[in-house]
DNA sequence: CCTAAATATGCCTTGACAGGAATATTCCCT
DNA sequence: AGGGAATATTCCTGTCAAGGCATATTTAGG
């Protein structure tokens, strides 16, 4: 599965973002969630495998971290698409500039 | 189907990399990608629903184009991880400079 | 109006994934 | 070594999406 495929799924979005926060255990995750542990265990594996979070054992607890690697691949991939919006910006500052000289 | 499902399929993708040199009919998309002409159409009926195309009809053609608004969105849903790697520079910069003072 | 081009939609099959429950595994502790 | 906590894996099932094909719809032009 690959790294868009891997966002598909809500709850796996939602794993990011407690992730964002700080490093947690499973059963962080499963309280802080609404899941059960064994879900909660499989969007694990595939968002370690899709790259975007590692493992390290601590204890007999696994303690899951975000991957900055993944994600800067996909504001790589977003990087293009923004001069969208910053020539739609530029066009609408023109504009308004025009407007201004105007009145 | 959300944003992020809708960038899932591979074929999406591809056609919003084509959209992003400039807006396209639908059978020069057809040619562009290889695919078939339907599955073309109902890509592009699951992006434009996605909120990522819009469309005008240009005599008998139908012409897609980027929607920057939806991308606005993907980029403020990945801004607050951008500091993952921010600090992870951060850090690596510390460091470099503690070896720097140290030579 | 009729035809052809361009595009959209419906239908069907196949494969993949999410969710849930049960079970297996790993690891620590004594 | 045994027990229990934390986590992983397996199996099953319902659902949904992608691909391919046939067909419907729209639109321009004669």
């Amino acid at each position: 599965m690959d790294a868009f495929e891997a966002l598909g799924a809500p709850t796996r979005r939602q794993i990011l973002g407690e992730l964002k926060r700080s490093p947690r255990s499973v059963n962080d995750l499963v309280d802080a969630l609404s899941a059960n542990q064994p879900s909660v265990s499989k969007h694990l594996k595939v968002l370690r495998e899709a790259g975007f979070v590692s493992v390290r054992g601590e204890g007999q607890q696994r303690i899951y971290q975000l991957e900055p690697a993944r994600f800067r691949e996909l504001e790589a991939w977003l990087a293009p698409y923004r001069q969208l919006w910053t020539r739609h910006l530029d066009a609408l500052e023109r504009h308004l500039e025009r407007k201004e000289k105007r009145r």
